[in-house]
DNA sequence: TTGTATGCAAAGCGTTTGCAGTGAT
DNA sequence: ATCACTGCAAACGCTTTGCATACAA
């Protein structure tokens, strides 16, 4: 397996996450990358996100109900939370520890997501039911 | 809205959730609520699970890469732990407890959800690699 | 020059919706 | 007798793949 070229596409894709402040969905990177990367396609966001997840340049976020985002590997560890209003992602710093103790006999513990559902300060401060 | 009627097929999909171990998702309801209601199609299915949801008789449940699962309401608070070989889910129980700590100032923490991820007892025990 | 990368369009896959017939009320 | 429910198939949105061309190496 060769290593992947540098293309004006590849860099685009990346280098929209970096500068994202949160993670990007395909469409998000898509809007975002076509700017430094003139008539960008879809397919092309899709094959770089994949090979960068692979390559460890990039993480996949998963929210539920959501489609995946990423953001760029290596960041600290931290979490998500997910406005029900607005549906924006927002990273949160900090975690509960060890969930060790959560884990059934027997089990082997990788890794884990948490993700807080909620409010954002915007949409907190808003009365509810407007759009 | 009138009430939901009672038809074999409704019965069907919630009973098969009731009885399984664990959270299912639209196939495998399918699969099981066929052996209780002949001919089951799979959109009524769909339209009984979002049904039983909004009547608050199911609550979905959300795995990182994996489409929606369902699993009956009301049962106690818990997580679920996600088998990376075998792509099992199981309920764990337990909780790290308050995470408002990790909720950014001025956000309304509302719910969270948990996945824990590595590999099950069984998985665990068989050497890698195997399928 | 060689073969990967690209954009487009078509194909996949899970989920939703339209429709006419079925059946609970 | 109504009108919601059902199964089927078509439609949908997101993601992947096939293919001929463009371009990094």
């Amino acid at each position: 397996m060769p290593a992947p070229r540098r293309t004006k596409q590849r860099a685009a894709v990346l280098e929209t996450l970096t500068g994202a402040k949160g993670p990007l969905n395909a469409q998000e990177i898509l809007r975002g990358a076509s700017e430094r990367s003139e008539g960008l396609g879809l397919a092309t966001v899709y094959r770089h996100v994949r090979s960068l997840c692979e390559a460890g340049e990039l993480v996949e976020v998963h929210v539920p109900g959501e489609s995946p985002r990423y953001e760029p590997a290596g960041r600290a560890h931290h979490h998500h939370f997910l406005c029900t209003r607005c549906a924006r992602l927002f990273e949160v710093e900090g975690c509960p520890g060890n969930l060790s103790h959560l884990t059934p006999p027997g089990f082997r513990l990788d890794r884990h997501e948490i993700t807080l559902m909620g409010l954002c300060d915007v949409c907190n401060a808003k009365p509810a039911g407007r759009s």
